[in-house]
Parts: structure tokens; sequence; C-alpha cells
DNA sequence: GTAGGAAGGACCC
DNA sequence: TCCCAGGGTCCTTCCGAG
């Protein structure tokens, strides 16, 4: 395991995103997929980035254990007493009585595509370019491939890999196709992004007298028969659940967890916490290197800690994690709050370069931001420099726009204030409000969207 | 002392 | 050959204004 040192097997320490269990990675070589992920990345830019980025999570890390050491026996029992009295708060809350399902397409767009050119059948797909995978089907992921990985890499763990590049046109269509099976089971289900939904299925549970597995199995053979595309159900008594639920029989399965308090207790006692949505990388090794926690069930052991180094809702969620609890509520229709276009491409410090590469983005942005009838007032400019650090610039406006002129005035003013600077990506980002909706009430300011706007440019 | 803007990150698909 | 995206949401921290 952690015996060897760096030195022997450095691409061990490289942790990046693709070297975590997912589904259908399974049987992967992993430590070969690691040291071809490692091999292709060292002494990238990119790399060195990630290098930066990792030694001051290190820090945060170190940091968090020093106050960790600080803590005295008194501090344990005050938040040991506020954590019980949060637990006992949220032990009430817990509601039972919801069967929600977590509906997945398994490998979306791969599987989109399959179905559209038959041809790619049994062969290992990826859709996304050289650059980016979007998604990988599953006969790629037995070598390791898998989204978000750049394409190049993946194309030296499978050399056969065929690359097809993304057409959301289609899958927005085959999405579609699913969203008109949902509101059969639930009128009001929720849509998280093309390939995935939560359906609340209590009331037809209750009315047709049938389980939350039942209606799972006919859900999935019913988006099937519509679509010719397979997905995964998780059921459960909460979405955070119904969530975790779904990937543990992918593809083409379902897992039930019953509304019962035990069964979610021990379901969560070993369930890692990586695999919580919203737990990711960083906060997984904080929680782990910090307070010795890798299971749900340990946050409550931990209760105390948790109070003590982390913010209100942040311990909050820490701890609900810890009880099995989330969302069995149907939100109301959510505004979208930001809209944003951004740009690729080989860093150049030409400032002629940069100012047209922003009108280009300020020109979709500003189409965009029209078909939605949107517009904002804070106006964001993301920049990607040539050494991959980000940074953004704001100016929050008098007036809410939208077109090109004036985001692109705007934007200028922004860009020319970081110059000279050599980049990868710029975007910009202003709030937004609809204009439907300042029609009838000019305060809506919670309600506004943010636009990104960026450009990136490459040296 | 607080609300809100700005900047930076974590995370998700 | 090609060499690490683009579209979002939410949270935290810092800071100067009224």
């Amino acid at each position: 395991m952690a015996s060897t040192s760096d030195g022997d097997r450095p691409w061990q320490s490289y942790h990046t995103v693709f070297t975590n269990a997912k589904a259908g990675m399974d049987g992967v070589d992993k430590e070969k997929v690691q040291k071809t992920v490692y091999e292709m990345s060292k002494g990238s830019k990119y790399f060195e980035n990630e290098q930066r980025k990792e030694a001051f999570i290190k820090q945060k890390i170190e940091n968090l254990r020093a106050q960790c050491a600080q803590i005295t026996a008194n501090d344990i029992s005050y938040f040991q007493t506020i954590a019980d009295k949060k637990m006992s708060e949220l032990e009430a809350s817990r509601d039972l009585s919801k069967i929600w399902l977590h509906s997945d397409m398994d490998a979306f767009y791969a599987s989109v595509e399959t179905l559209v050119d038959p041809s790619l059948n049994g062969k290992p797909l990826a859709v996304g370019s050289m650059s980016m995978i979007c998604t990988a089907n599953y006969m790629a992921r037995k070598f390791g491939v898998r989204a978000a990985m750049p394409g190049f890499i993946a194309r030296k763990l499978c050399p056969e890999l065929i690359f097809v590049p993304p057409d959301f046109k289609k899958y927005t269509f085959y999405s579609e196709l699913t969203r008109k099976v949902f509101p059969k089971y639930d009128p009001h289900f929720i849509a998280t992004s093309l390939d995935e939904a939560y359906i609340n299925v209590t009331e037809i549970c209750n009315e047709r007298g049938i389980s939350g597995g039942e209606v799972a199995e006919e859900l999935r053979n019913t988006i099937y028969e519509e679509t010719g595309l397979t997905c995964s159900v998780g059921v459960a008594p909460n979405r955070l659940l119904a969530k975790v639920c779904s990937d543990i029989n992918k593809p083409n399965g379902q897992f039930v967890l019953p509304n019962d308090r035990r069964a979610v207790m021990t379901f969560i006692s070993s369930l890692p916490i990586r695999k919580i949505g919203g737990i990711g990388k960083v906060t997984e090794s904080m929680l782990r290197e910090v307070l010795g926690i890798s299971t749900c069930e340990e946050m409550v052991h931990k209760s105390a800690h948790i109070c003590a180094l982390f913010s209100h809702s942040s311990s909050d969620f820490f701890l609900s994690v810890g009880l099995g609890l989330g969302k069995t509520d149907t939100p109301q229709f959510k505004m979208r709050k930001s809209i944003s276009s951004e740009r690729t491409f080989s860093a150049t410090e030409d400032e002629s370069l940069l100012y047209q590469k922003l009108d280009e983005i300020a020109e979709t942005l500003s189409n965009d931001m029209h078909k939605e009838d949107l517009s904002g007032r804070t106006l964001t400019l993301k920049l990607k420099t040539a050494s991959f650090e980000v940074r953004t610039r704001a100016v929050s406006l008098q007036k809410y726009i939208n077109s090109k002129q004036d985001i692109l005035s705007h934007a200028s003013k922004l860009l020319k204030a970081e110059l000279p600077l050599s980049l990868r990506l710029m975007g910009r980002k202003p709030c937004l409000t609809p204009r439907q909706l300042l029609n009838h009430c000019l305060y809506l300011e919670q309600m506004v969207a943010s636009l990104v706007y960026m450009i990136l440019i490459y040296a």
C-alpha cells in the first residue's frame, strides 16, 4: 500500500479524479492506469498546477490538524452538546414516508451515439475530443478510460478507442424522450441534467399498491421501449440516498433501499463518504486525514469535532449525511442564476487576438441570453493563464445588459486591466434577471442569473 | 455590525 | 497528428460602505 516511497512509485501520489472507483471500472488495472496518467501528465503545465493546488490543500489540512490538536476536553464536551442538539433536530426531521427514484441513463452520450450508429456496437467508444472526454462506454471503461479524462491519455490507455465528437442536439432529443416518461410517475419530476432525474413515486405506489422497486422496474422498461436506451435506478426514502443507490447496480440495474430507519442506518454505516454527492476529492481527504473519517457513520462518531472545525452549513450537511438524511420535498421551480460562455484556445500574448476571442464570446453569450430573454447585471470575466491558473474579475452594473456591445465593452475594460498576460482562457459573468420577471418584480435580485464569459489563451 | 460585492474554490454532469 | 472542456450551483472569505 503506502509502504513505498514516492521515489519508487511516484504515480501513486498523483491522485486524479479518474483514479476513483466508478461504475464499470471493476477489474481495471488501477495501478497501470494511474501510472499511465502520471507518465503522460508529469512535467506539463497542467501537472505543475495540480501540484500547486495539492500543496495548497495539504496546507489546509495541516492547519485543520493543528486546530484539531488545540481542542481541549472542555471544548469537546461543549461541541458535543451542540452536535447532539443538531442531530436530534435532524433526527426529528427524518421523513420516511416518501419514495424517491433517481434515474441515471447508462453512459448516456455514448449509448445515444451507438444507437444512432450501430456499427459502433461492441467497440470501445469515447464521446469527446483528444483534449477532453465527456463519456466513455463500458467497453472503454474496462481500459480505465472515463469522463473528464483528456483524450490523448485515453488513447494511450486504449489505442483502439473510437472518438466521436459530442452532438448535444442528439442527446437533447433522447433526453426529451425520457422526460416524456417521467411525468407518468411524477408530474413534478426533477431533471438535474440531460441524463438524470429524481422522481417522487410515493403517490403512484399508494394508488397502485405497488412497491418502489416495482415502479423502478416498470420505469426502466418503459424508458427502454421509448428510447432503446438503458438506465439505472435507485429507490430510497430521500434524494441523496436514491442517487447513491442508482450507482450500485449500474448499468441497466436498480437498487432499493427500504423506507426503514434501521435499513438506512445499516446502509450508511459502511458507505464511503466519497459516494455522497457533494463530497469530492478535497472534502474526502480533509475528513479522512484530519478526523479519520471514511464512512458516513463515522460522521456521527466524530460529530463534536465536526462542529468544532467546520462552518454551520458544512457541519449540518456532514451530520445529516451521517444520519442518512436527504431532501424529501419537491422544490419549487428553480430559476437559472447564471449563464456563461467560455472557450479554450492555444495560449497567446497577442492582445488583438485576445480581444478577438472576447468579441466571439460576447457574441455567443449575447445570443444565448437573447434566446432565453435574459439580461444580467454582474459581468464576470474569467481568465485561465497558460499555467492553468484561473482568475475572475467582476463588475456589477447599474443596468441589466444583454447586448453584445454592452457585454463586450465592459468585458474589454476588465481584460484591459489584466494585460499583459499570457492566457489560455478568458470569460465573463453578469448576473441576469429574466425580463419577464423584471417587468413584474423589479427587486427580484435574488433571482438573478449570472453570466460567465470566458476566453482562453495558450502559450 | 451587517448586507452585499468580489474573488476563489469545490463539486456535479 | 491532435496533448486536460464547458456549463452550471453553492460555499467561504475578505472587505469597505453606510
